[in-house]
DNA sequence: CCTTTATTCAACCAGATGGTTGATAAACCA
DNA sequence: TGGTTTATCAACCATCTGGTTGAATAAAGG
């Protein structure tokens, strides 16, 4: 249970999620969803631009889009965002077991660190 | 409570993390640390390359250094990465949340969606 | 001293990325 | 039909990034 088929996916997110402005396109998407044009209206960029922004989040899986008349709206994913917490608290829950365990060996309750 | 002050920071860890070789680095330091020629060893790059990754990690704070004799082992930071599943899960729930709400809605618990 | 081990610095290169402008397509509205 | 809105595609440019090689630093061990 390696995950390497899941590598590529995390590549993809976590670098969906290393802009900025991706990001606040991801927090606006959280209270609902929204058209390209809407989601550009608070950025100091083109539409092409943000266009491109959500294409990146689209192919990371964090957002998918709908057909509504001429407008398609943006919707946020929240099962890839729920696969990037879970990745990282695998490594990151380990490691605070070990501090837990470091200090019940400072607190003398076992006194057997390993020989 | 905007935390402008922490979009850099969140900035660089996402990008720490964008990257496989950075992943499987963070993996490894979550069982314990280790040095530079330990981490490059199962890779097929140059020890100067994982330096680099381990710089990019250090400067995101996902990792701190110390010394040990001529070793200078990397050690994994957690509360780095309990920092990024804070940053999703903001966001995360309140999706999911709204998916509660509507299922509620389509269960005529409320039949009152708005006008 | 000289060598070994561990690591970084400097210069360089190929490729990816974020942004721009201009043209295009698709659905609506008059 | 023609015109507006919405969104994408194509070409281009400046910058960033991951990787390389080669030289340099620092601390032990002879």
């Amino acid at each position: 249970m390696h995950d390497d088929a899941n590598d590529d996916r995390l590549d993809l997110a976590f670098t969906a999620l290393a802009d900025p402005v991706r990001r606040r396109i991801v927090a606006r998407l959280s209270r609902g969803p929204a058209t390209v044009n809407e989601l550009a209206e608070p950025f100091a960029i083109t539409k092409q631009a943000i266009s491109k922004h959500i294409q990146v989040l689209e192919h990371a899986g964090l957002v998918t889009r709908t057909r509504d008349a001429q407008r398609r709206p943006v919707h946020l994913n929240p099962a890839r965002l729920e696969m990037l917490t879970a990745w990282i608290d695998r490594y990151r829950l380990v490691k605070e077991q070990q501090f837990r365990d470091l200090d019940a060996v400072l607190a003398g309750e076992s006194a057997d660190p390993k020989p």
